[in-house]
DNA sequence: TCGGCGCTGGAGAGATCATTCCATCCGCTG
DNA sequence: CAGCGGATGGAATGATCTCTCCAGCGCCGA
């Protein structure tokens, strides 16, 4: 038997509420409700309500997605395959959950980076550490630092367009497309 | 003098909030305070209210967005340099605005992608029909139909990656860096 | 068995939300 | 000048929002 406590629960509904619907469309009795929980166990762990909460889940939602990325790409035979490995896997993802689960912090990165500072700034660590994590596979596959972290950059930005597109246009082909085209950007910098 | 009508006020405001904030972060208070509006002014204008009002500033953002990009591909010589003014334009935008202003409907587009078909249709409208205008311009250029629209699609997707990206991260150098590769990958393809 | 404490149930405070309503106003036309 | 219809000001609607409070629950060490 797998116990959930109360605090995992609240945090799991929150990942999935705020990747889904944003920050501002995701209302703390929605949360209470799918975690089936009561408002002062909320308050209890995060005393920050709301905001102490979503900052929670986009440092745990980063952290696992970049766990994610990095067994696909380590799981590859070159950082070619990798990375359209991972965009494939996207795609497959974005498409098994109806559109509904993509980047698991884009919504509200894209939401809150003008009005809250200190949310804005976990999810650009998050991606900070997304690209490290990248640049260091593309580095230790003989890629210059420099054009490693380039590489890196555009892998997540092309991954991000590629995300939204596919959720609004409800079609994951772009997604698979866009990593044939990294693939070839990856491909271009190893034979360098 | 420019008059202005009370309903170019109020869609320019919902606009310009819509952008920034994203729909559900933006209340029907603020649009009315910014605009100088009575609240019966605007469900005179759009019966359906802050969902009407949405969808027409999502649309004609859309659509004017649209026309500075064309009209940016059109002045430039070949649509390598072109493709390269579209982001460092977007860069400057976006730095001018203190990373304010970027895509006028990537914030709304994510957070209603799963919970409003009509919204997020208009969203859909408004990608395919940027990506029409490209595609239309990469064949213009020699660049076979069916790779043309692939181009388009990525360059949509890049740059929206990219947006997100000089947002969160406060830094527009990335959205210059993604213009370069855009420039690569449409040289590319006009060799070919 | 008892005391302490982390945790929870439930009620509700206080604010803000989108929306509605109606009297009134303005500019146009007859 | 009379009258009509589009547009507006402002109050009030009910719903919903986040967050607080406190009594009491169950678990665990002594």
């Amino acid at each position: 038997m797998t116990s959930t406590t109360t605090r995992e629960r609240l945090l799991g509904s929150a990942r999935t509420l705020f990747q889904r619907q944003g920050f501002a469309a995701t209302g703390i009795k929605q949360i209470l409700e799918v975690s089936d929980a009561a408002s002062a166990s909320l308050y209890h762990f995060y005393p920050g309500g709301k905001h102490d909460l979503a900052a929670d889940a986009i440092r745990t939602s980063g952290a696992e997605y970049q766990a994610l990325v990095e067994s696909v790409l380590d799981s590859a035979p070159d950082p070619c395959a990798g990375v359209r490995a991972c965009f494939d896997g996207a795609a497959s993802t974005v498409e098994a959950s109806g559109y509904q689960d993509a980047c698991p912090i884009a919504t509200v990165a894209s939401e809150i980076a003008n009005t809250d500072d200190e949310l804005r700034q976990a999810c650009a660590d998050v991606f900070d550490s997304w690209i490290d994590a990248a640049a260091k596979r593309f580095r230790a596959a003989g890629v210059k630092p420099a054009a490693a972290r380039e590489l890196a950059v555009t892998f997540i930005m092309l991954l991000e367009g590629g995300f939204l597109m596919a959720r609004v246009r409800r079609d994951a082909a772009p997604l698979r497309r866009a990593g044939r085209t990294m693939e070839a950007l990856v491909r271009a910098s190893l034979d360098s």
